[in-house]
DNA sequence: CGCTCTATTGATAAACCTCAAATACAGTGG
DNA sequence: CCACTGTATTTGAGGTTTATCAATAGAGCG
């Protein structure tokens, strides 16, 4: 029956009966690799659950400088607060691999938030989560050098979704160096230079696309100590 | 009766009687100029909304580095979110100047949120609007070079609290080197050396933490421009 | 008028980006 | 199974931006 990976944020402490009710309220959607799920400056007409795959939410500026502001993986949500407000949203989603989303309209979360006052306190424990993490960030991007910033990211990731290996922990996605550097506000000559030194001292083992943190108490030693 | 400067956002669309009763049923503190309101890492159990005078929100990680989130002025909120959660809030509120704050617990808050709906509504435009520009300035972090974030950074304090004088419009606190390089995400000598520069070429005009804007125009179109 | 805090400016160095070119890798279709 | 093609990655050389350090000057306060 429960489908999602992860026991998702906003619905958490909902019965299994009352969950199966409130995804069927939503509309469902199969996307496949790098599709566009909404664009930057779109309205924010719907919050979006991830039920299967990933979104990468990204921002870009006017002389075309990306960045990447976070992943939302199985189970998270995104959009909330600006679909409730039908502000435009300054963000772009797009899919890593493929994914499964389901959505809900403004009214109809209105109706589930009275209907389940659960959900609206889960909602401004998500809230809280993301400005406190886009505060930290910003302050890690102001203040640290960029080596300890990718080695964040990373573990950051690795937190998120890794996935034990014999090998080490493995970042269970397809994850370029460029994706690295839009994270960690660099770029992907300096994220690859990085990855090889640490693959050569044995933190990690890298190939394309894939990131195996193989001494994860190394890299959050480093990512802390300087 | 109204004694604070701007229409507060946190209950815009009431009356100034419900005003009255809201204000009444907080707390009120006088402040002398640099004392700290709340401390990075203090359970967050107040919401505060200053009265007169503004506060100062930074973040400061392990190595002593140091961010400015941003400034609360006069009619504005802090603290909002965490203090409905009671989870401890990672960033210090510093007064800029004599600064007179009002405080709401938070049994207290839901009371009046309960009595009067519109603050639940206005408490998320507040969040989204923090959110989003957090994240604006991630990105400009990210992707900007030192000179155009320091504009940025100089245009919003002026859209914010600026005061037309016949030279100018000045940015009306007191504002050192320092604050705007950690608003800025530099050093306070490279802000030094570029306020030199942009005064030589009559953008704007800087004594002792006093910076007044002669030409908007000229910064506005730097900040974007590159 | 000395003291303290803030600001300026020059010299130097470090961190990191940019550009260019070569190499590795994963699919794809023969 | 192999050559082919389009990405992704690596690596070197060189240049730019910006931080760091040091020393001096200015402003305000008691």
């Amino acid at each position: 029956m429960k489908d999602y990976v992860q026991e998702p944020n906003l619905f958490k402490g909902l019965s299994d009966s009352q969950l199966e009710n409130i995804i069927g309220s939503g509309f469902h959607r199969n996307l496949k690799p790098k599709s566009v799920l909404f664009h930057q400056g779109d309205p924010a007409n719907r919050i979006y659950m991830v039920k299967r795959g990933r979104l990468k939410l990204s921002m870009l500026n006017e002389q075309g400088g990306e960045v990447i502001i976070r992943f939302i993986n199985s189970g998270e949500t995104t959009a909330a607060v600006a679909s409730l407000k039908d502000k435009d949203y300054p963000v772009t989603a797009e899919t890593v691999g493929e994914t499964e989303v389901t959505g809900w309209d403004k009214a109809t979360i209105l109706g589930l938030m009275s209907d389940y006052p659960a959900i609206a306190i889960n909602l401004l424990n998500t809230v809280l989560e993301r400005i406190n993490e886009v505060q930290q960030r910003y302050l890690e991007l102001s203040t640290e050098r960029v080596e300890q910033r990718i080695a964040r990211s990373l573990l950051r990731l690795m937190q998120s979704t890794g996935l034990k290996k014999p090998e080490g922990i493995l970042i269970n996605f397809p994850l370029s160096r460029e994706d690295i550097a839009k994270l960690s506000g660099t770029t992907l000559y300096t994220v690859s230079r990085t990855l090889s030194k640490w693959g050569k001292i044995g933190w990690i083992k890298s190939g394309r696309e894939r990131i195996t943190i193989t001494d994860p108490h190394a890299l959050v030693l480093f990512s802390e100590n300087v």
